[in-house]
DNA sequence: CCAAAAGTGTTCGTGTTACACCCATGA
DNA sequence: TCATGGGTGTAACACGAACACTTTTGG
């Protein structure tokens, strides 16, 4: 902070954010990506994301942009937890100019076809299956890469799993979300134990049950508690690299 | 991604760097300032950093501004391993204009006076221990807050800690980087036990032993092995907020 | 011989693992 | 009544917490 303040002294840079919204759909990892209308990777897969304006800050614009070029509710965006992943600044990750990007991840319930309805940029978006994902625009096959390492390692020491679940769940859908996101079997009956075991993970819904696959005993709902740490964490199995 | 890349069309945003360089000195977690010549906050203590340049990244920026702000070695600033922390991008965080920072976080060994020597902006760099910082200009209170959690969250599951001691070192130092970070005791024989039980985390240096205290038996000396996470992790005491 | 610091051993309790088993429901 | 998924019980084991004890140095 001791050179001047000329805003013009250097080349602009330009400040967007990019970001990684994840959901579990038919037991795999999707993520929300946006067709690309215009050069360069013209009609290649990209993140969602976009300018930060002049009087917002990264947080919020992640917000906005995510509200405007992607399908999901009002409400969900608005309540959503966002989390910075990192900011990526390597000099020529956009060919046009120099851009900064600050990109963040998040969590979602599976919706019902949330990308498919609002017009405009939304009309673009879709939900892919991680691992079909191939060549993304920009240098964002990276991001996508950190993001989803980060949300791996975070299920590990956090309740943020519960993000990936409707406001009522199963402790059966709860499981399929970490076994979905770490591509590994545990245990049901010590899955059950440990996430009960730790206060505020999750609270019982009194009386409520659900059939699940159609078949078998229905389960008992759970709402997301007020717990935000998992402490002792629940720890992945080995080899989780892939 | 969805708009147009006019250059001009917003006002320009300057990218900063911040770092919040630690050390333990004396039994205290000490951090690395500058003391602002010029206004806004002349005379405030702030973090070291500055612009990024057009054709650098962030980490680019944030070590050749270490170099230049203080008085580190040459040799320890290229070899650091330099971690981002977050980004900062509130709009009235700078009061001058819109400034968006990337800020870091480095661990560095106890060194003689190292911000003592270089002339220039070096001049003004200092160690100050955290606990007795009180104002800090802009935001940089939030950093170093931020900062100072993050590594204490990270001694837990990586083998960062040896950042902090010199090439050579005995287990009794390395044990008190934890207890300083955290400002907790924790028992000799198991941290002892846990640490050698990490494959990799440190190494005997063979024959080799060195007085600490003055008195008491000679240790063993250790040097940073090849490994960098900790599984499982070394949990901190329960309260360690302070 | 005492203080101080390094290093070893041992016990005890908690939490995780791996499994066997029972319960409720739809076909 | 069988398949399917939810839920409970339990023994074996690994790990960490706590603490007693031995070793090696300087004063």
């Amino acid at each position: 902070m001791t050179a001047g303040y000329d805003p013009y002294a250097f080349e602009p840079f330009a400040v967007t954010v990019d970001l990684a919204v994840f959901t579990v759909r038919a037991g795999a990892l999707h993520v929300l990506l946006i067709r690309r209308g215009q050069e360069p990777y013209a009609g290649a897969w990209a993140l969602p994301g976009g300018f930060v304006l002049p009087r917002e800050s990264a947080e919020t614009a992640a917000r906005r942009e995510l509200a405007e070029e992607t399908g999901l509710p009002e409400q969900l965006v608005a309540a959503l937890h966002l989390e910075q992943l990192r900011t990526y600044s390597e000099p020529d990750r956009d060919p046009r100019m120099r851009v900064v990007s600050v990109a963040f991840t998040a969590l979602v319930p599976d919706l019902p076809e949330p990308a498919a309805e609002g017009g405009g940029d939304a009309a673009h978006a879709r939900w892919l299956a991680v691992e079909d994902v191939s060549e993304l625009a920009f240098d964002h096959a990276v991001i996508l890469a950190d993001a989803r390492e980060r949300i791996g390692a975070k299920l590990e020491y956090t309740c943020l799993a519960t993000g990936f679940c409707p406001p009522e769940f199963t402790l059966g859908e709860l499981q399929s979300v970490y076994e979905t996101v770490w591509n590994a079997g545990l245990d049901r009956p010590n899955f059950r134990r440990k996430v009960l075991a730790t206060p505020g993970f999750v609270e019982a819904v009194p009386g409520a049950a659900r059939l699940t696959g159609g078949r078998g005993k229905p389960a008992a709902l759970y709402r997301p508690g007020p717990a935000t740490t998992l402490h002792p964490p629940l720890l992945r199995p080995e080899g989780t690299t892939r």
